[in-house]
DNA sequence: CATTGGCACTCAGCGGAAGTGAGTGCCAAG
DNA sequence: CTTGGCACTCACTTCCGCTGAGTGCCAATG
């Protein structure tokens, strides 16, 4: 009975201290939201809210103001994902369908995703490891010299240039090709790395050193995990509103968007689970972030999450409205992903 | 004889200026410098300085503080290029001679400059248009799907899938690349869309639909100006360093970063000229930047200016130091380029 | 027993007053 | 042209008292 009023208000505080950024008090409460109880009765709710340790006063005689753990009963019990609105969901549509390539893809979603939520938006590149072999292309620049190339069903492209320990000629290099497309096309990374480490060794015996050469840097651009940590960022100049505290917030938070080994880090967990994931304030392990915290889900084609999309913000957020974004972004991504 | 001095006296208080951001009084200036002249004398000049708009005072009974057209004149004749030190030369070498891919490269060279001069960095990606075509790969990934990979010379490799109208076997493909090559390959971008254009019509007569497809989406490729503008920025943490003057300054500055199109008209002139360009305050078109300073030069492959490379931050700035870490990364990008 | 009105108390923030000192401009002498 | 002297300016700091939003506690109430 009570307990439900208390997170009635609860509720009410995060929602304001959200929309005001100021610390919020019992008669504000009743009179912007129709609680139906007296200031006094809400006092003695938050009297009891702070002692669970969900809110705080900055100092004595000054509003209450949520804590981590406020936002965190906020988010899981309190608040539902708001989902876009119509002309929300055309406009994602709208400015996805006009990409040209993976690269289009992810660029134009990070800037979508910034826009919708007026925060920094972060898109992880689609992981390597899980991605299938589609196509391998050997071409001889000169005849020492080869430029091999990658191509995997993300779309995404590698090449590398290999200087070639013998030279090739046309039919040889045909041969090469079908080779090692027989080995690895249509095969997950993984199983294709195998695959063409047996071929130089080949059914005859004594190995190819071409071939060699070849499968080398093959495997090595497959195992390349640089690739994996490519991230794109977009909206920093949102980072303006965080008007104060620009040293304790706005500083390590632009640091750790350029380390983008601490970003996947932080958001690596939604890649995994697959799930809409929030990660509230002190709740990770970068101290310096304390005051940030992070919404992020897995996304890829036909629900495997084969990377991570999300937004940076201050704790103090529009946790609903954030989700809605990130989720509605996520779903039209893997929808164009699956199409390619 | 005064003439010098008074030179002497404005190039002090650029120094002093930049080193402690306070205005800078006449006795500060004959302390710290040996001037060898009363403060009253540098008072004088500074009245002088004043008048001629070099220096101002942010308020009456304060010290004075360089106007643009002051850094101006110091930039220009009173400040010489600071070369690296040994141990800078050596750190640049080691830490680019381990790119592996052109991608690489300009990531690794935007992150050094942004650590050799604690300011945003920005490096172009070479452009397209002046690059010759090395060679240009189709790959069939189903009968009725091709995909097609340009490489140029700059290392960049381009790819695009087409949905070709009718199949295609074996045969007429080898047929199809050998032509597409032997018109494109070897040719500057302009010359290789003139010469594919004429292709389809071929010598037979009747235009070949397939072929058509192809050329379309290849002379799409080279024309995409889209990847002109690509561009790498890092440092934006040391924007925190601006400390006061966050919203007048810093804001606009991560905006503008973001809109890649207004930082290439920033850095333009630079990728013109191919010398080392400073852009100082107000001297650019845009108002909110007025309090930042570019700078920036050309590099690419045997001193032809492919792109540009330089660093953005506040007028007041280190920009001895500064030129000389932007020239030092650039020669170093080129000799690199050089060598691919 | 939860709720409520009343009441004394706390304290951040605001605004004005006074003091401080770095720095200037001007002038007359060298 | 340079220099020491001197009066003046004015941003910045500190101090102080006030104000008001907001609290905690208590006794009364249904």
């Amino acid at each position: 009975m009570q307990e439900d009023r208390r997170l009635a208000v609860l509720r009410a505080i995060v929602e304001d201290y959200v929309a005001t950024e100021e610390p919020v008090g019992s008669k504000a409460l009743v009179e912007r939201h129709g609680l139906g109880v007296s200031p006094a009765t809400v006092r003695n709710d938050m009297a009891v809210l702070e002692d669970e340790g969900y809110i705080t006063q900055p100092h004595t005689s000054a509003g209450r103001v949520p804590t981590d753990k406020g936002y965190r009963l906020f988010v899981d019990r309190l608040a539902s994902v708001k989902p876009m609105t119509q002309a929300e969901r055309r406009a994602i549509a709208a400015f996805l369908d006009g990409a040209v390539d993976l690269d289009d893809v992810v660029q134009r979603s990070v800037r979508l995703l910034s826009q919708l939520t007026r925060q920094v938006a972060v898109v992880q590149y689609p992981t390597l490891s899980r991605s299938t072999v589609r196509h391998v292309e050997l071409v001889l620049l000169a005849p020492r010299r080869m430029l091999v190339v990658l191509i995997l069903s993300t779309g995404r492209v590698e090449q590398r240039l290999v200087e070639l320990p013998a030279e090739l000629d046309e039919d040889a290099l045909a041969d090469l090709r079908g080779r090692v497309n027989r080995a690895a096309t249509g095969e997950v990374i993984a199983d294709a790395v195998a695959a063409l480490r047996d071929l130089p060794g080949g059914t005859g015996g004594e190995p190819d050193p071409v071939a060699g050469a070849v499968v080398d840097v093959l495997v090595d651009a497959m195992q390349d995990h640089r690739s994996d940590e490519r991230i794109a960022v977009a909206g920093t100049g949102n980072l303006a509103r965080y008007g104060d505290s620009f040293d304790s917030a706005v500083r390590p938070l632009l640091e750790a968007l350029e380390e983008h080994v601490v970003l996947l880090k932080l958001m690596g967990e939604a890649t995994a689970s697959g799930a809409l994931t929030v990660r509230i304030g002190a709740e990770g392990p970068y101290e310096e972030l304390s005051s940030t915290s992070v919404i992020a889900t897995g996304y890829g084609p036909r629900d495997e999450a084969l990377a991570t999309l999300g937004v940076v913000g201050p704790t103090r957020m529009d946790y609903p409205g954030t989700m809605g974004a990130v989720r509605a972004v996520a779903r039209y991504v893997s929808r164009i992903l699956d199409e390619s």
